[in-house]
DNA sequence: AAAGATATCAACCGCAAGCAG
DNA sequence: CCTGCTTGCGGTTGATATCTT
């Protein structure tokens, strides 16, 4: 039995969106507000399902987002907190005024990654590679479910950044995926506003 | 100029968290 | 609690643009 969709497949539009859309999309939203978007499409007259209007309002139409090439002073602050959070791309997101997490997630891969390798550093673990053992920098693990997951061979390359956090779980949630971890320290680590971190999101030390 | 390779990024998919009943 | 539904997230795909040969 598998997954019911999330959506009549047969009946929504997929792929591009165009003009008319948007528009239908963006007067919706003005008139009634985000959110309810299983419904918004019938509401707003649109063959598309709830999760690809959202996506399309919060990623292109929404009136806050900054369009335009990321700065210097952006690059920098989406590596630092790409070094505190991991692939956490809304928390990231959510320290990057009028950018979005699919944005920067695709900035990251396109750019980012490929800045980080030339200087030498591994956009994983933001740790420098070394030519001889930059291919053991990681190591496949079975976590006995038949999946495979790369994790860091050295000890030294854990980032678990949150040395003063009160989550005691974290002690005790052994089986949770070191991403996860790491986002949830990371989390707390903003919401308690950090002496490291400004309230503009920048960071004031690492 | 054409073909193939590579880069970019908008959009989709599946999963999991959160919430209401 | 339990269950089902909705929303949000991160990984991935695929269409298009740009570059290289």
């Amino acid at each position: 039995m598998g997954r019911s969709p999330c959506c009549e497949k047969s009946h929504t539009n997929k792929g591009a969106w165009t003009k008319e859309e948007d528009k239908r999309l963006i007067t919706h939203i003005r008139a009634h507000g985000e959110g309810g978007w299983r419904a918004l499409p019938k509401a707003a007259g649109l063959l598309r399902c709830g999760k690809s209007c959202r996506l399309r309002w919060i990623n292109y139409l929404r009136p806050d987002l900054k369009r335009g090439n990321f700065t210097d002073a952006e690059d920098d602050l989406i590596i630092k907190l790409h070094s505190l959070l991991g692939n956490k791309w809304s928390l990231i997101a959510a320290r990057l005024p009028g950018r979005t997490d699919n944005e920067i997630k695709n900035y990251w891969n396109t750019h980012i990654r490929r800045k980080l390798l030339n200087k030498g550093v591994d956009p994983a673990t933001h740790r420098p590679l070394s030519t001889a053992d930059h291919r053991s920098l990681e190591i496949r693990t079975d976590k006995g479910d038949g999946i495979a997951a790369l994790r860091p061979r050295s000890p030294d390359l854990n980032l678990e950044l949150c040395i003063s956090l009160p989550f005691e779980e974290r002690m005790v949630e052994v089986s949770m995926d070191e991403n996860k971890k790491k986002s949830k320290c990371a989390e707390g680590f903003l919401r308690l506003g950090s002496p490291g971190l400004f309230d503009n999101g920048n960071l004031a030390m690492m």
